[in-house]
DNA sequence: GTCTATAGCTGGATAGAC
DNA sequence: GTCTATCCAGCTATAGAC
């Protein structure tokens, strides 16, 4: 009947290309005919599902900031002591980053281009929350004396810097260094237990 | 005489203009008119001195690349000892970045999205033979029982992430948490003691 | 070296037939 | 809902006058 079989209706096929597309070569280097193009489908579907080019992409973006931060957010906000909740989150964040590795880099890379307009989408998810929090679990456990003392900033910056910057470095590593994605996640792996017994290390008092 | 007095001439303007464009929007957000625009010339200017947008846009990566390894590079082929070379990489990081704090992103960027043509720029610099430099000497301290043992992809990684990703959340940093990017490099000075402590408190045996 | 004009193409958006 | 045709603004690149 239909020229080719699809699995999936336009609307999703269409949030499919333009997931790949913008994640991949961003909001300047994705054009409607280039998801047109690749979901099989035309530029009318595009308007007809998504309104403009800027409502699709806002709606890519808003997927791919709860990816990164749903999981973590339900971490903290979970009953874990410091050093389970320290684990969890660095755990969360090499089980998600495989499998979405060009995410942050995305992330980050259109909030500094379009900062403006995104970044309502941004605060919508209410990241100060988990900051708030985990200042909270922090005071405590510096009270008890589990830990040195340690400014939330600090400890958040080095928590998320050891945990993430490693998947925004694999585009380059592996092209410099020439070895495969796969190595190099299997190098992650290892690398996982040595950050967070780093950080453990680190915060002994 | 002419119409408006510049102090630089006209190639000299155009790199200014060029180099502050595409590290701000990138290669695809950059046009040639905005960039004949901001350095009040024209098209045929940029044409003339560059030949071709992507042309003038090597030039501008590779100066961009350069002024991330440069400094790095002579710092490990010093004669440096194991502990002050850790210390001056990291102020060398913490000293290039506030000067120049989109250059990581745009790198990162610019290679993920074009990474077959930029790579090649990349590897001229040989940024190997940093990774080298390194493995060398964290084998010697190893062996004199400075530190734990430690792989020296794994140091890099936490060396590297600890000092630079924390420029590359400022754009969020600033507007998630609404301080300005001079408070925000307030803390990261502060925060600079407290990496070079952290890693040196890892690393004890 | 400087600058105008324009070719030739691709972009997002829209109208309207079916 | 689907799809073709088309508008017009933007882009890079080039030719050629001065």
């Amino acid at each position: 009947m239909a020229k080719k079989q699809h699995t999936l209706d336009v609307k999703d096929r269409i949030l499919n290309a333009s997931r790949e597309l913008f994640v991949q070569h961003g909001y300047n280097g994705t054009s409607i005919r280039d998801i047109a193009t690749a979901s099989d489908t035309n530029i009318a579907h595009v308007k007809y599902y998504f309104q403009s080019k800027n409502k699709l992409f806002e709606q890519i973006f808003d997927e791919a900031f709860d990816i990164l931060v749903n999981r973590v957010f339900s971490i903290l906000n979970s009953d874990l002591s410091f050093s389970e909740m320290l684990e969890s989150w660095i755990n969360a964040y090499y089980e998600i980053l495989p499998e979405y590795p060009q995410i942050p880099i995305f992330i980050l890379n259109e909030l500094n281009h379009n900062s403006e307009h995104l970044i309502a989408l941004v605060k919508k998810h209410e990241p100060e929350e988990i900051f708030v929090k985990i200042t909270e679990k922090l005071a405590v456990e510096v009270k008890k004396g589990n830990i040195k003392e340690i400014s939330s900033i600090d400890f958040c910056l080095n928590v998320i810097s050891l945990a993430v910057f490693p998947f925004i470095l694999e585009g380059i590593v592996i092209k410099v260094a020439n070895i495969s994605s796969a190595d190099y996640h299997a190098v992650l792996q290892r690398h996982k237990k040595l950050v967070i017994h780093f950080i453990t290390a680190a915060l002994k008092p």
